[in-house]
DNA sequence: AAGAAAGTCAACCGCCCACGT
DNA sequence: AACGTGGGCGGTTGACTTTCT
């Protein structure tokens, strides 16, 4: 299909004739309008965009104008990948919110809806696929909150720890000033810094620091040890809710299942870790038969429970 | 090395709502 | 009240890239 010249018909046929016979680009935007779109911005500001499209002399239909403006030329549109506390961040406010994404994007300044939208149906939604539940289960919710947000929170201190002993600034005492400062600083062969895992490069973030680290996922095995996370994990969360201005998710509920979670998940971990460290081809992809079965054994116990 | 499969993400579509006339 | 229009939103598509076989 030829995507650079369309007629393109407008949606419910109410569009004024002139438009709907004018012949409209489709497709990726090319560098000058890219351009000619952001002069027009700066000089006549943005809205409007019907009429902008036509004054721009861009011939391309508003929604299309305004949603290149919004999502990718817009100076404060943060590029590059999901950070560890932005990860969180969807995952409780998509627990919360479903997929109101232009919501959560709110609260996660530069990222658009669009970007938090593919991050969860690639990164999410692919693991409750491989746990074979629907991401709106119950189970996959519980996974997520019980084992992975945990894991998260754990993560973000443990990087937290790291860039303090570095002197480094960190997003994460910008989000979450109440981090507690005797964060854990585990040493898995250093995996918890966020060492990147090299021969899979795929699905690697960076931490506030500009440093490497793997996806979500990581965090169901990267750190086994719970100490002091009922506390910090707490404290994170609260944070998050004052964020917010409302509470979230009650802290006894979370941290009894996470623990739970955890103790088991720990002792499967160990036997996890070597291949983790060693050959780093648990990155992304991490869940290989025996933690798919660990993890449907939690999430069956856990229904059960419940 | 090459083709297939999987992943990523920019862009589009269609529905909906708010607002003005 | 009915209609036209602009714009926001979530879902989906498909081109491109990366990884796997």
């Amino acid at each position: 299909m030829d995507h650079q010249h369309v007629k393109v018909g407008l949606s419910r046929g109410v569009a004024n004739k002139n438009e709907e016979d004018m012949d409209l680009r489709r497709g990726p935007w090319t560098d000058e309008e890219d351009f000619t779109l952001m002069n027009y911005i700066a000089h006549h500001g943005e809205g409007r965009w019907n009429s902008l499209a036509r004054c721009a002399g861009l011939k391309r239909t508003g929604k299309s104008c305004r949603l290149r403006w919004l999502n990718y030329l817009r100076p404060d549109v943060r590029r590059g990948n999901i950070t560890l506390e932005e990860q969180l961040l969807i995952l409780e406010l998509h627990s919360r919110w479903g997929n109101r994404w232009s919501k959560i994007a709110q609260h996660l300044p530069g990222r658009t809806d669009n970007e938090i939208k593919n991050y969860w149906r690639t990164r999410v939604q692919k693991h409750a696929k491989q746990l074979k539940c629907d991401v709106n289960s119950k189970q996959f919710k519980d996974t997520m909150r019980y084992l992975w947000m945990p894991r998260l929170v754990e993560r973000i201190q443990a990087a937290a720890g790291a860039s303090t002993s570095t002197g480094t600034t960190s997003e994460v005492v910008h989000h979450h000033q109440t981090i507690h400062p005797n964060m854990v600083q585990i040493d898995h062969n250093n995996k918890n810094t966020g060492v990147t895992n090299s021969n899979t490069g795929t699905a690697s973030s960076e931490n506030s620091f500009g440093t490497p680290v793997s996806d979500l996922t990581d965090c169901c095995y990267n750190y086994p040890q719970v100490r002091n996370q009922q506390q910090d994990c707490f404290q994170v969360n609260q944070s998050i809710s004052s964020q917010l201005g409302e509470s979230l998710i009650s802290p006894t509920g979370y941290f009894h299942h996470a623990l739970e979670f955890q103790g088991a998940a720990s002792m499967d971990h160990q036997q996890n870790t070597t291949q983790w460290v060693d050959g780093g081809s648990f990155s992304d992809n991490l869940w290989n038969i025996e933690d798919m079965w660990f993890l449907q054994q939690q999430l069956n116990s856990n229904n059960n429970v419940v």
